[in-house]
DNA sequence: TGGCTGCATGTAATCGATTGCATTTCCCTT
DNA sequence: AAGGGAAATGCAATCGATTACATGCAGCCA
């Protein structure tokens, strides 16, 4: 028998005859044999691999729209190799390597500070990778993006705060530099604008993403000379780091500060205060981010006009966030 | 000029003259050439890339871990490719799949419950994959393996407990089936048996990993009709579903309940209260195995006796545990 | 000059699966 | 029985980099 027909039985069974396909079956289970993904590629111009670039891997958030782009790419016959902590200057460099290597067959790029025009070369004729952006966009590049719709929900964490009578509202900001960081900003200072309310530019707290710039929003709070009764932070790591903070200052949420946070990590819900926050849809993200750019993959190039899914965030209204109320009306705190 | 000869410029440049290098690159600059990843893995029978195959990427604990792995992966010049949810049953068929496929050089398994057998044929010839095994080793496991010990930091903090004055002290169990469950209740019994107190197996309560179980868990020890006045908990998780769980039916930690965790997650040191807990080396963990298996897949096949390697974990006192005070002396709870 | 050494380069086989094309086999129809 | 057509299989080229071996060339010494 030729290596011609054994390979037409395992990949495409229902060329060959019936007989043969036993034969060629039983023999594969008594030898081991299997496929060399090597040769396979090589040959077959593809590797069945997608490569996901993200910032940091060890943060909840991009764990679990991780673990949900490598669940639907197993469904799909693909692997996943994962290339962290991409922000680093020389991310074009490395995408580079990764793809005109033939290494993998599209790039799931989680990661909104890797520079445009890296991207664009890798994009365009000849590598021609396909590229999907998730999570974190890159404004006005032509690629398929899916994420959150993070001005609208930012505007809405705003106005339920807005909404339980609280006026003086501040912000924690995300990381400089960030679009999401931007984007929660502006939704923040859109639902204060409508509602009539001044925007104070020092209670818009610089920060970041992760639970020690949040604590240290939280002394930059303390040194207010007027503070904001309700905080809306950029997300629930940074609030998570920001009530940790008002806490050692004997300030208690929510009776001193209401605050929002944004995400809906699994913590949140278990913390004390339970948080409120707005939720990403983080499995969807990730899925549908997945299912797409297997589609770009797979599908003809003619689908070349970017599509932009964007998904909605849902307010989860929690312990941290409660009715306004004078400083004077508000019990003693207990020492 | 032959391919052989751009070939060797490219792989080993002292092996070329001066003067062929420099054409060599200017002409790989001007046409934006790269490397052929599968050609180069067909021919050399490798593919710098190792597997990592963990239960549960979106679980902080392992995300920290692949972090880790994935950095000193790259430093030496190897890829990522990563294995979600791996306890299946078919979890050695997708072994066969990825490693008799030459798709990974190595495997780095983080998960304890694959068959042992579909291991070994693994690590036997013909295949002969280097495997190491971290954070979830498997008993009597002929393999490398890095880990952290289990049973003497459980049985650490239990003593943390003892030495606080607590008598009564429950343990909240990891999943069933899973070694580090087994290791970490072994230590607490034996802590409690070197202090000479009894174990009370109605004060053992069945949960897992996770926040839910955390607070099922919570429901079990309300439901008892004596309660402990510590638990050990065997993750950060459960003791924070736990401690979550008990707010609800209005009782206080440390007040009423002294508990301890253990992994040391970032949240932990945030939580309210602040967890006190064992501090697993989560980054070193990752990165000595990484290094392990990178070692084992460029060295000499004689280096054939399993070697393991044991971190210890450290005792981190936050909030959440207190000295004992009987019932009677403490505060009454505010409703 | 002859012969030797050693570096630089070229030639061609090789890794293992896939696939276009050619050939064989088999069945069915007239 | 002959011929047509479809299905099954074989042949051999191919993907692109690596590498054992052969060759070429320069320099050196006797």
């Amino acid at each position: 028998m030729s290596t011609a027909t054994v390979s037409r039985a395992l990949s495409s069974p229902d060329r060959v005859s019936e007989d043969t396909r036993a034969r060629v079956f039983r023999a594969v289970e008594q030898t081991g044999y299997t496929l060399n993904q090597a040769a396979r590629s090589l040959r077959q111009r593809n590797s069945r691999t997608i490569l996901v670039a993200l910032p940091d891997i060890g943060n909840t958030f991009f764990s679990v729209v991780l673990d949900a782009i490598e669940r639907e790419a197993v469904l799909r016959g693909y692997s996943v190799l994962v290339a962290n902590r991409f922000a680093g200057h020389d991310s074009g460099r490395r995408l580079h390597e990764y793809f005109l290597s033939n290494r993998a067959d599209g790039l799931l790029l989680l990661d909104g500070s890797v520079p445009l025009e890296s991207l664009l070369a890798l994009a365009a004729p000849p590598a021609g990778v396909p590229l999907i952006m998730a999570c974190e966009d890159i404004a006005c590049a032509p690629f398929h993006s899916v994420r959150t719709d993070n001005e609208f929900a930012a505007e809405v964490a705003t106005r339920h705060l807005i909404g339980l009578g609280h006026r003086a509202i501040g912000h924690i900001r995300g990381p400089d530099g960030n679009v999401l960081t931007e984007e929660r900003e502006a939704g923040y200072r859109r639902a204060l604008t409508a509602a009539g309310i001044a925007i104070r530019p020092e209670w818009i707290l610089p920060a970041g993403f992760d639970m020690q710039q949040g604590l240290a929003a939280a002394e930059r709070y303390m040194a207010l000379s007027s503070r904001p009764s309700a905080m809306f932070a950029a997300n629930d790591e940074t609030a998570i780091g920001f009530l940790s903070g008002l806490r050692q200052h004997g300030l208690d949420c929510p009776r001193d500060v209401s605050v929002v946070g944004f995400d809906d990590l699994a913590f949140a819900a278990h913390f004390w205060p339970p948080l409120t926050t707005m939720r990403q849809p983080r499995e969807a993200l990730g899925r549908i981010a997945a299912e797409a750019l297997i589609d770009l993959i797979e599908g003809e190039p003619r689908r070349r006009v970017p599509r932009h899914t964007v998904l909605s965030s849902e307010l989860i209204i929690r312990g941290s966030t409660r009715a306004f109320a004078p400083a004077s009306q508000r019990p003693a705190p207990v020492v």
